[in-house]
DNA sequence: GCATTTCCGAGCTTCCCAGTCGGATTTATG
DNA sequence: CATAAATCCGACTGGGAAGCTCGGAAATGC
């Protein structure tokens, strides 16, 4: 159980393009660079991204992305479902599969949906803003302490 | 991101065991059969469960095993982390390595140490009684529906 | 002693994640 | 128009883990 380095990639990705919002676009290949993840993978996620209206792109020289929205208005878990899918992938609720020939089964998939639940309420409510923000923070933190 | 097998079978067989409790010890075998779960391998997870403390077992013939408490004292979040470990495990908070060079890094590890809270709490909060009970609720609305 | 059980460790197969790569398409610029 | 730079698309691969099997040792009732 742990989440994707898709994720935290894309989220890394999503706070570098909201701390830089307005500079116009931002190439795949910079971002990749400032942050330290490789580029051609970065970029996958990137497309993903674009795809599900997360980000917005433009090919060709001097091409790039940015953030198709601002960056209070985009929740972490939007980023991660358009990476990796749901956040908790149960067989039996999410696909069309349905096979709870046993109850007990169908007792636990409750849970897996709960779960699914609480953690989505969580991640719903957390924005990239929240995360730039807190950033700062820590960053101020540790300019005091030194 | 989902649940291991490992959990779901260790759920099923600790709902099984409270089910029959009182009834003396049940070996592996037979609820094996009942919840169709491959024999050797669920084998290994009671072990784990024994470990753990939550379910308690005698060798030998005529052993087996048994809920080592109440089944309204256990927590699904017990089972869940006596089979897999933690429920979501970050390399930089859980474990020791802490390289947190990039400052991004950690405000994204501090989204997924929320997560686990999150889920930690909720999967806390629901006892192997309850599943017990929602599944008695479950066959009822079936038998009035049919 | 023998059957039956839990217990321990090793091994095996299949699948998926992380990452690479070749190349097609688009576009600004000279 | 040519070229360089960027996004985009699809296929491929290596390694590691998940799911499961297996042989056999230790315990225990009959």
């Amino acid at each position: 159980m742990k989440f994707s380095v898709k994720t935290e990639y894309g989220l890394r990705a999503m706070i570098e393009l909201a701390l830089r919002n307005g500079d116009g676009l931002i190439g795949a290949r910079e971002i990749a660079a400032r942050q330290q993840i490789p580029e051609r993978f970065l970029e996958q996620q990137i497309t993903a991204l674009k795809r599900a209206g997360l980000v917005i792109s433009q090919r060709g020289s001097s091409g790039g992305c940015s953030l198709a929205r601002g960056a209070d208005e985009i929740t972490v878990l939007e980023v991660i479902e358009a990476l990796d899918g749901l956040v908790i992938d149960m067989d039996c609720i999410n696909n069309k599969i349905h096979s709870c020939s046993q109850v007990a089964q169908c007792v636990i998939q409750e849970v897996w949906q709960g779960s699914q639940v609480k953690l989505r309420e969580y991640l719903g409510s957390v924005t990239i803003s929240d995360l730039v923000k807190r950033q700062e923070q820590l960053k101020d933190g540790a300019r005091v302490k030194s």
